[in-house]
DNA sequence: ATGTAATTGACCGATGTGGTCAATGATAAT
DNA sequence: ATTATCATTGACCACATCGGTCAATTACAT
């Protein structure tokens, strides 16, 4: 019962979800320890089986809230008067990498769940995920111009390659990141590389400059 | 002791060796159970630790013998006449792509290895890879021919670019064959995608054309 | 028939699991 | 001061699994 938690006081909340985000993400659903999380939130372990009623039901709150949260932080922070799909997905990777630097707990634990093996959590992702990505996604490309492509085939191919080289170099400084400080990282220089790339990547598939 | 090991029926050894690749590959060192692994592999439980005298020293010998094994498998196959640096890296990334499909459990071991937290295990990655990859990362630009390029500075953007770049589609495409059909995948339509990429790059990086 | 090496699986103590529940503490109403 | 209500505790449960051992059995060569 999700009733009893939410009316509880909210710095109590955030310490058990933070734990319980921390665990999961670590050990996975099956190898997450319910001891374990009420040791690092500080609380004993008959008043979290008093809040939600057993494991899957604190994995499914888990993954809700936190979906709901990045969503939105996302979207309230992502330029849309951008109309240029390139500069778009440029500053899209910017805020991504933002927030993987704000909350990098969050994103280890949302890799995490999306290479779940176990039955009961892919069903929980199921239903959370199919509309709220579908919803996202075009949301995305609002609002951009494609009257500079050459042709629909240039934007779909333009999409595609934006997609997966931004996605490598996302997981390239990241893993940088990681081995560096273990912290949060500088992006700036590295950012550079991605400006040559971006107008290389105008002069392929605008129809001038 | 190893030695024992290896004065067993191939056969038997292979069985073994697969067995112990899935489970390490599936749950990571400290979760993997020497209990399925000898489950799986048709062996009694105390014939495995005859042969290794614990954990430890079966996933020592298993990463020392599967990464001798890929390695020289990725040696013997790379075209290494290839003198252009972007072809190089396309058929590097080509030749990736197939040992992958080929050995998908083989991929996903190294992958948990490298992402494995137990002070053990990164004392023997530390052990047998600093001299591997080192010896590796020369002979994979080994012949190149850098006198299309304008200057020193334009070789090593260019190896940086084409390295986050081939390893996010490298990734977007076996993130696609897992969901598709969970098996090895047909990369040739993906890659006239990287086809047009090259072509890009060529241009941008080279004196002329 | 004998010696040697391969192979078994019951067994060990230790640790940890998700979940329960009687008991206690705190708070507010009477 | 008494009572009723709710939050909170942690010892306890039965069970599962862990890495590792070892006396006993089987297979095989001499």
């Amino acid at each position: 019962m999700s009733s009893k938690f939410l009316s509880l006081n909210p710095e109590k909340q955030e310490r058990i979800l933070n734990a319980a985000l921390k665990e999961f993400a670590l050990k996975g659903y099956e190898n997450a320890s319910t001891n374990e999380i009420v040791k690092t939130a500080g609380i004993s372990k008959g008043l979290l089986f008093h809040y939600f009623n057993n494991k899957k039901e604190l994995y499914q709150f888990l993954y809700n809230h936190f979906a709901d949260v990045m969503v939105e932080e996302f979207f309230n922070e992502l330029d849309l008067s951008e109309r240029d799909i390139f500069e778009r997905m440029k500053t899209l990777m910017i805020l991504k990498n933002k927030l993987m630097a704000r909350h990098p707990e969050v994103f280890d634990f949302m890799v995490a769940a999306s290479m779940e093996t176990a039955e009961e959590v892919k069903e929980i992702l199921n239903n959370t995920n199919t509309e709220l990505i579908q919803a996202s996604y075009s949301r995305l490309f609002e609002n951009i111009d494609i009257t500079r492509f050459r042709d629909e085939v240039d934007i779909q191919r333009a999409i595609n390659i934006i997609m997966w080289t931004l996605q490598g170099f996302s997981n390239q400084e990241l893993e940088k990141a990681k081995k560096l400080n273990k912290a949060h990282h500088d992006f700036d220089e590295a950012f550079k590389e991605v400006e040559v790339y971006i107008e290389m990547m105008k002069k392929a598939f605008y129809k001038n400059v």
